[in-house]
DNA sequence: GTGGTTCTTGCGGAAATCCACAATGGCGGC
DNA sequence: GCCGCCATTGTGGATTTCCGCAAGAACCAC
């Protein structure tokens, strides 16, 4: 994967300038560009780390260019650069799900600590994330009937109750189980349930 | 429990008035404060709905009074009003959990819509509440023992592994197990721990 | 001391799970 | 046609779970 960096978005070269220099002065490695769109074109999804985009660009705007990453899928941490923000703007913004909404001109250490913070919420939804798209991986070798009794086993459902419901022998719902359970990585229907549990809690946030 | 009502608090007579009208000609019901100290007082946790705070007022400000009933549990939708914000407090004041930060005057419609949106996570908050003070219940009648004993259920021990661990006699283990289950109100292992992987991300949000 | 709660244990049987060994039939790709 | 994957089933036995019945010991409260 991708080392964590920021990815910086600006249509005005000072201020890019400026800003890969303050990073690079904290340790922090960036790469810029100067518009969305080339940004866009760059992206893929392996990226990973925090996003500073200005609001106001020529061309897509800062704001439409967050709404195409996110729409691909995109959950990296966004600080927004604005030298004309009013609070509605920021307000909207914030609500939209952006990590942070900062006025130029900035001062140089909050903003480092706003990447710095942004990074590390960044580094742990990696985490999370890599949890679950394992789970996922898994649950994509499941075949169809396998994906029945496992919904049945999560229904806390006892075996002849399977059989009965499905319309197969009890010793075919066992072959089912302990296949579900191997290729789920688990080794009781209780630490499926909790996988399965934790997986579709965080999913849905 | 108490009905779903708007909590305001304005020291500004004319924008209570204003305010609580607006609210009831759209069938919303309210009641107002006019100092966050007075609505400190009457405050108590049964309160269900959301809050409409002033930024700025005499004596304790609106930012104080939510940190205060944050700080007593308080879990409201909150939306602000102020008249003389600016986007550094805007993006503080959401960054905190502020459900909305609005500037007055405000559009009558859209302040509406907010209450509106505000109320009904509300809702579907005390909904989740409901469920997990029912668990939390729940799990309070546990003796130590069983609670020992749904520890090593949850870890995916077998009855005969939790016997050697605790030291005790198969039989003692399939009591508490059993106790457990009823005092849980669930009816096999894996719905317990679907019952609390659920609690617990929820409760750690 | 009586009563309630908790933790403990044993016996024995019904029911369920787990598993190795063995096998059949369908389906799609090479 | 052969091979691999999937779904299916059976037998039989070891292991585990579930549960009613019965009961002893510790502890605390009234």
């Amino acid at each position: 994967m991708s080392p964590s960096l920021v990815y910086l978005v600006d249509d005005d070269a000072a201020i890019r300038d400026a800003l890969a220099w303050l990073l690079r002065s904290r340790s922090i490695q960036s790469r810029s560009w100067d518009s969305a769109e080339a940004f866009l074109r760059d992206y893929d999804a392996t990226m990973s780390g925090c996003l500073i985009l200005d609001m106001r660009m020529v061309g897509m705007t800062g704001m439409e260019l967050y709404e195409q990453l996110r729409a691909r899928g995109c959950a990296m941490p966004t600080i927004f650069l604005t030298g004309h923000g009013d609070v509605p703007l920021a307000v909207k913004t914030l609500k939209r799900g952006a990590f942070d909404f900062i006025e130029k001109p900035f001062n140089d250490n909050e903003l480092v600590d706003r990447v710095l913070e942004a990074l590390q919420q960044e580094e742990s939804r990696r985490w999370r994330d890599a949890d679950r798209s394992q789970t996922e991986e898994r649950l994509a070798t499941l075949t169809e009937r396998e994906k029945e009794v496992m919904a049945c086993i999560l229904a806390g459902k006892l075996n002849k109750m399977i059989a009965d419901e499905l319309q197969i022998a009890m010793r075919t719902v066992e072959v089912h189980r302990a296949r579900i359970f191997e290729k789920m990585g688990v080794r009781s229907a209780v630490e499926l349930a909790q996988l399965l549990s934790a997986h579709s809690s965080n999913g849905s946030r």
